[in-house]
DNA sequence: CTATAATAGTTACCTAAGTAACTAATTGGG
DNA sequence: CCCAATTAGTTACTTAGGTAACTATTATAG
């Protein structure tokens, strides 16, 4: 019976912190799902679209979109491999030069909503996600 | 820094579980967000359309949407009260006849994602997301 | 070597949730 | 009592993500 809270609470919560991110990221025209490619770009260097799919565990349309609104505002370019078939995403030197503010902006909003929670805790919580997470993908694959 | 990690932790689980949910409600013609109303209405009881929306921290918008599709399909009823602004949202026979056969099988589900997780663990886990949740909305009134 | 299968990305269309701006009804202050 | 503020709900438009169907390229089996 409980289940359904569990499940409520996981939604509500998302939601909630993809709405404090979004707040962040307004002041520079970004939005959460751009920020969160272009902070894998900056953390794991260049990559192709597949890849950051992949790494973001989301599917490809929602990506090919993001990244046309970032080539549009300049942060990104698309740069095909030997394979003609991949396009390789690369930050351009504006988006270079502007991360550190909004890493600053992102990573102060996420001390304030941790604040209050002891390390600790923060790590228990990852971790029963993360395993969590993991068996429901194995799952799949059975 | 481990922080980003824990909030896209957090999003995408919720996408994941969303769905599951999805995927177990399609014989039936519904979606995640419908089930939701038609949980908390088989639960709570009729009630207005905004207390549906604090509820389930929705805004007005989308409960809109999803109540009109309810109507569609026959599910739902919307009945003025004393009060000509507010709509009390009812479950129709229709709905009530079939709701146990939904809820078996969102139960089910629920507990096939969850066998893997200990008891305890569940608990801890909810208690985690429920109190921060409830310090990032207490955050927000200061 | 060629025909088929697999892969990368895009396009079209769907659900879900958000904000802003609106209408209609109710409440409260002067 | 009446006008201003508030409240309930809707409409229009936006971001975010998903599936299905498509194109173009590469890999593979016969």
């Amino acid at each position: 019976m409980t289940t359904h809270t569990l499940l409520h609470a996981i939604h509500q919560l998302s939601r909630e912190l993809t709405k404090r991110v979004n707040e962040t990221l307004q002041p520079f025209g970004l939005y959460s799902a751009q920020w969160s490619v272009l902070f894998v770009l900056q953390t794991k260097g260049e990559m192709p679209q597949s890849a950051l799919c992949e790494y973001l565990a989301v599917e490809a349309p929602p990506m090919t979109r993001t990244i046309q609104r970032l080539i549009k505002q300049g942060y990104v370019q698309q740069i095909p491999g030997k394979d003609k078939r991949v396009k390789v995403i690369h930050l351009t030197e504006k988006a270079r030069q502007a991360y550190p503010e909004w890493e600053r902006a992102v990573l102060a909003m996420n001390e304030r909503l941790l604040a209050s929670m002891p390390k600790e805790q923060q790590e228990l919580m990852q971790g029963l996600l993360a395993e969590w997470l993991g068996k429901m993908k194995g799952d799949l694959n059975e």
